[in-house]
RNA sequence: GGCCACGUGGCGGAGUGGUUACGCAACGGUCUGCAAAACCGUGCACUCGGGUUCGAUUCCCGACGUGGCCUCCA
């Protein structure tokens, strides 16, 4: 089946066609490096990992260029910084906040089963590109200089009579809206309300980089134009898609589309814009005061990071999430199931019926539904069965464990002496064959009270921790 | 205030102009000393009001409700 992918720009959704199948280039919007990534940092992760190895899948894997971003340049980090290493000098605490903050980001996305992409930029190794970019939006007249700071102008960008795409189309809104719509105190320095920041004066003790377009004083770079140069040093001047959150539309993917299409002269910048939706905590918005604000290593500290997988995809990511444990403890049964079923198999085909799914704009519902389709297959047929069901799993990140290691992770988690309950169950069984049933049960009882749950068959009784 | 998305069974969540989503939970059965697990089976839905249509959960309009963006928050 032909992938099908919708396109926040054209609002529709409709076949891929790579603009070089023997190097398909997608960009995603990373982290900016200050804290701990929270949960909802963790859906365009995964999000985007599977559209990655699904690429990989259809196109081959050394034919998938996928870039992430690092932001290691912004006030946030500035702050926490100077918080966290006051007496250090501010770049080599800002130094050991990002290089801290990178590491946390990258043991939690493993855990979560998401590849590493191709390429992950820091935006403080990229400045040069920043000023070319800069530069050339200057003279082309599309931003102008002033008292230090370079601005990018929507109005110039629209009032081109060119092969330029409308500022605005990406956020659906036209620029008169945004300025009817504009809420913010306007910097008297611009000369429109719709006017943003491309390049602005440091403040002392800031990093800082010479300034572009001949401003004296030492400067920093806008956010937007980060993303520009990076996608634009490691993908080119058009790539095929740019992803992140629903929240980036506008204004970070609408400055950047501007300021790609106006630098290089181009009707796009990617092909197909994508957005995930946002995430919800038992049905409240995530936030630190309402207290239900939860890392990514937080969650992993209660659930193995497959788990954490699986419920993320359990919902179509255009769609808003719920984020609550009973989900979560669904999916920590489902793949107790699967494991069991499929992790000690050997790999096999990955199946039609998923990619297929997957093919349909990332339909992660009906993957799930494929799934099960193909568990119950697995767990009446054939050892070629289970190997198809575990290709599968393992081509979307999942069963990267034995099945032993899965259900002693559940164990260690859970504190219980394995060899007491061996005992316990030894006993058990005695009173069983001396027909003591009442001991039998008190036995039983016993371990439940512990969280353990016993299953009898032919071939003797196995235990395991109850969820 | 402006713009946008969504509203499916007890819960989560796809999809479709007329035919089973799927999972969890529930219920019945097989098995079991009794359970649990496993397996087999059953029931349950499309926010409300109009319209288009032979026929609408699916298309159009409206109402109500929820959520998002307009603030360098994924």
């Amino acid at each position: 089946m032909q992938l099908r992918l919708y396109d926040t720009l054209t609002k529709e959704k409709r076949p891929f066609t790579p603009l070089d199948p023997s190097n398909v280039r997608m960009y995603v919007c990373g982290p900016t490096v200050y804290d701990f990534a929270h949960i909802g940092n963790a859906r365009p992760v995964i999000v985007f990992d599977v559209l990655f190895r699904l690429l990989r899948h259809l196109y081959g894997e050394a034919h998938v260029t996928y870039v992430r971003n690092i932001t290691d340049v912004d006030d946030k980090i500035n702050d926490r910084a100077a918080r966290d290493f006051p007496g250090l000098p501010l770049n080599e605490a800002i130094r050991k906040v990002t290089e801290l903050t990178e590491k946390q980001f990258h043991d939690d996305v493993d855990a979560l089963g998401a590849l590493r992409p191709t390429v992950e930029p820091r935006a403080t190794e990229h400045i040069a590109e920043m000023r070319t970019i800069i530069e050339k939006l200057v003279q082309g007249g599309f931003a102008y200089v002033a008292e230090d700071h370079v601005l990018f102008s929507p109005q110039a960008m629209n009032a081109a009579n060119s092969v330029l795409p409308r500022y605005g189309a990406l956020a659906n809104r036209s620029l008169d809206e945004m300025i009817a719509g504009a809420r913010v105190d306007v910097a008297p320095y611009k000369r429109d309300s719709t006017d943003f920041v491309l390049w602005k004066p440091a403040k002392p003790g800031e990093p800082s980089w010479p300034s572009p377009s001949g401003i004296s004083v030492p400067g920093r770079p806008g956010w937007h134009i980060e993303c520009s140069a990076m996608a634009w040093k490691h993908l080119g001047e058009q790539f095929d898609i740019h992803g992140g959150g629903i929240d980036l539309v506008f204004p970070h993917h609408e400055n950047e589309l501007a300021q790609s299409a106006c630098a290089f002269h181009s009707d796009r910048m990617a092909n197909v814009w994508m957005h995930n939706g946002f995430l919800q905590v038992e049905s409240e918005k995530m936030s630190k005061s309402l207290g239900n604000f939860i890392t990514i290593r937080e969650s992993l500290a209660d659930w193995p990071g497959e788990v954490l997988r699986l419920n993320m995809l359990k919902t179509h990511y255009r769609s808003p999430i719920d984020w609550t444990s009973k989900a979560l403890e669904e999916s920590a049964k489902t793949l107790d199931d699967w494991y069991e079923i499929a992790a000690d198999a050997r790999a096999d085909r990955p199946s039609d019926a998923v990619i297929d799914a997957l093919s349909d704009d990332l339909n992660t519902p009906q993957m799930i539904a494929a799934l099960h389709g193909l568990r119950n297959v697995a767990a009446s047929g054939s050892e070629r069965d289970r190997g198809e069901f575990a290709a599968t799993l393992r081509l979307l990140g999942f069963l990267s464990e034995s099945a032993a290691e899965w259900k002693g992770r559940k164990q260690q988690a859970s504190g219980v002496d394995a060899r007491q309950i061996d005992d316990l169950i030894s006993n058990r069984t005695a009173a069983r064959a001396r027909k003591d049933f009442k001991e039998s049960d008190r036995i039983r009882d016993e371990l439940a009270a512990m969280g353990v749950v016993i299953k009898d068959s032919r071939e003797g009784t196995t235990w395991e921790i109850a969820r």
